[in-house]
Formats: structure tokens, sequence, C-alpha cells
DNA sequence: GGGAGCCTCGCTATTTTTGGGGAGGGTAAA
DNA sequence: TTTACCCTCCCCAAAAATAGCGAGGCTCCC
């Protein structure tokens, strides 16, 4: 490929801790040029993790203002496989156009283009460039650049949950058969009663697995249990 | 990049149908030189999508024996990130080494690398080489094209994902932003009246939001609502 | 051979959720 | 201006979920 990008994997491989990791953000808006590059985590079952060149004003708004529940960038990826460039999305809305004009104010540059990533367990990060130019040239900047940015996005996450793996218990929990099985009953919709009748066995039955099942996944309720196991990607709807 | 599997990027790119999907793991194969290409989905029950060169028979007999279920590729792989050589996964269990020497009956290597991919809605996709040689000569192959081969992987991904056509064709329903407030809470574990707490509002009030998004959703009760919810990435635990 | 985890079933009692029915005021687009 | 959707509040009876107590048999691994 056409790009430094090569040596600056090389780079990468050799971050050690989280300063080096905030480095390498820093080092690679330098090397492409542009205004900035950030990696963090959405995640759902887990701790915050971020790292980038915007400044902490924009991102202490941003948390202060749960921007995170409506940023589209932030929806847009998640229901996405590939890259996606931020004109590409749906900024209709009033709250959306809103969230856009406040990130120009805090120095986030009008185009972006964002890389999601998932990891085991459920876990969601986005990696994310962000310049302030024409259209045109941004397209170019991405076009260049597009498949060696899916490694560099790869080799981040990659840090990131080797970072993570020390501070938290790395393997998460896993259901049995008939947990999984009866949680996702549970997840399309039938009522305990329906999804025991569809195991073939005794609605008290499913409920010690519900209850089993809960408690692996640390859930306070049947719902909550769903929600995590499905988060985690431990049962497919 | 070292290799020519640049250009076999092109080609991959040019594919549009599954006899081509096909084609291209073949085209791998044989410009890798070695024994096997396999892309495969393994949405625990969902639909199935798999191309490669494994041989009918060995499929058949996957399928047939649920190797699935106990198959310590999937396994590893569903844990990590990263792409995995064989040799470094857990082969001690008894039912492990039976599988092992009944998939070399049947043509497959004895080593394999196989890369993890993950995409929207708990898509999980294994993209796997597999050649019958040494750990060093198998080692240094993977060396030389690590990183193109996460790139190959996400294109193959990419094109499978495009020929699901659940994922293009329908535009879901949009919660109003205090039905995916609501939602938010229930999938957080908190209980109607925490959930109303938080949000400052009268229970009645929320069980009118919930009813509302079940509504919207198509959901049988609010679990499912939920679980609607998550998957179609409406909202974000 | 013992322990761990899984699968199956039973009981009672309390709390929570659900499914209907209403009503009024606001905002925003057509 | 009308229509539509959003936000807020209320009642009631029935259904469902939760929390706790049990029990036995199975397989797999150390």
């Amino acid at each position: 490929m056409t790009t430094g990008l090569q040596d600056f994997l090389e780079d990468i491989q050799q971050v050690e801790n989280f300063e080096e990791f905030q480095d390498a953000t820093v080092k690679l808006r330098d090397l492409l040029g542009i205004a900035h590059v950030v990696y963090h985590w959405v995640n759902s079952v887990g701790e915050r993790f971020g790292a980038g060149t915007y400044s902490s004003e924009w991102v202490d708004r941003y948390l202060e203002k749960d921007y995170l529940r409506m940023d589209p960038v932030i929806f847009g990826c998640f229901q996405r496989f590939t890259p996606v460039s931020w004109k590409q999305l749906d900024w209709s809305s009033k709250a959306a156009k809103a969230f856009f004009l406040d990130a120009l104010d805090y120095g986030v540059g009008n185009q972006g283009y964002t890389i999601p990533i998932r990891g085991p367990n459920g876990q969601f990060a986005l990696f994310t460039l962000n310049h302030n130019t024409t259209d045109d040239a941004w397209d170019q900047l991405i076009a260049r650049n597009e498949r060696d940015l899916v490694v560099v996005a790869h080799e981040f996450n990659k840090k990131a949950l080797s970072f993570d793996a020390h501070s938290e218990a790395q393997v998460g929990p896993s259901l049995s058969p008939r947990e999984a099985s009866a949680i996702t009953h549970l997840a399309k919709g039938l009522s305990r009663s329906q999804a025991a009748a569809e195991m073939g066995i005794s609605e008290h039955t499913l409920r010690v697995y519900i209850e089993s099942a809960r408690h692996k996944l640390g859930a306070m309720n049947t719902t909550h249990a769903v929600a995590r196991a499905l988060s985690m990607g431990l049962i497919i709807v």
C-alpha cells in the first residue's frame, strides 16, 4: 500500500501502557496530517476506555451531555460492519444537528471517518479519524488509506484489550445449553410457560435455568439477563 | 505489504454472488499454496452461510456430528479478538482430540489459522486458512501475510453480509427519546419504579413509554421489546 | 470415588408487571 | 389549521415474575 502506515503498525505493536497508546493516536494524527485521531470504547459491559486527540473539554462535554445516547456516529456504526464516513450518516434530527454544531465549537472537524470494531463479550469500540476539509479531499485521504486503517484499528483494539485483560476477569460467563436456550426463548418474546412448552420441560425447571443464568450473568432480573446475554453475544435471537 | 494479496483484494470486491464468493476462496487457496480456505458464519442457530474448500464430506460430517458445539477453534475464537493458530488452542479434552483426528481423516490439514470476525447483531464468522505442514513453515506463512489476512477476512465478511438480504432491506422503527431512555433503563436491569425514579417521572408514565415502545417494536412483552431494541441497535446499554 | 455442574421436578408466598381503559397539554410538521 | 406524535398522569384486575425452601439422577473430570 502506498502510505507510511506500515511503519506506524510496527510502532503500535511496541505500545506497552496507556500513555504510549495515547501517544500513538497523536503520532498517527500527525502522520496523516489531520485534526484528530480517537479510539474509544462504547462498552455495554465493562469499563470506559478511550484515548485520542480531542480536547478534554469536548470529551467532558460529551460525557456530561450524555451524547453517547444520540450520537449518529455511534448509532450508525453500531448497525454497520463497514467503516463509515460521517456524511453518510443520518444527521436529520434536530438533536443531531445541534450535536454536530456543538462539536464544531469544540474543535472537532467537519469530516469524519469511523471504523467500528467488535471484540469478545460484546466489546464494541470505535476508531475515528477527523479533520476539517472538503468532501473531496477527505474522500481521497480515506480512499488512500482505507485498508491500512482497518489494520490500524485492529491493532489499536488489540492493545486496548490487552490492557483490559489485567484489570478484569478476562473470561466472561458462559451459559449451559439449556440456559442459553431458555434465555433465547425469552428474548424471542415467549412467556415462561410458552418457553417451557417449547423446550418440553416444566415451567419450574425453566425457571431454574433462568435463575441460574441470571446469577451467572450478574443480572438483577430476567430482562437484564436477556439484555446482557444479548450484548455479550451469548445468545442470538 | 509484501505479497500478492493486494490484487486479490481487488478481485474480491468484484464478487457479486455466492458462486463467485466460493470461487474466491479457491483462488486465495491457490494463491497462498495451501490446502484450504474457509469462510463461515457461526450464528449459533441462525442462518447458515459458508463457503470454502473443505470437502463436502467433511462439512456434512461436521454438521451431522454437531462438532460446532465442541470445536476448540470456535470456542477459542469466540473468546478472542485476535486471530489464532490452532496449536495455541486447548486440545486437551478427549472429545477435542477425537475431533482433530477425525478432521485429519477427512483431508483437513494439521495446521490452521483462524480469524474471528464480528458484525452487527451478534454476527460472528470465522475465516480459516488450513494446511498440512510443519509448525515453522506455517508460522512463517502466517507471519508473512498476517495483516493482509485481516483485511481479506474483513472483505469476505463484508461480502457475506451484503448477500444477507436482511441487513439491507429493512428500515426498522424508531423510538422517541423517552421511549429509548425507558427501554435502556430496563435493559440495564432497573425495575420500573427505579427507572421511573431515574427519569424523574411517575411509574405510570414510564409504563406508557414501555407500552408504546413495545407496540412500535412489535414485541409481545417488555423483555422482548428490550431484546429487539438491542439487536436493532436502537439502544446502547 | 467424590465433587462439580447440569438437567429435571415440586411447593408456597409475595411482589411486580401487564393489558385494558381513560385524559390533557405541548410541539412540529404538512 | 389540522393532524400527528410526544410527554405526562391516573385506576383496576389478572397474569407473570421473584424468592425462598426442597428433591434426585446424570455425566464428566480429577
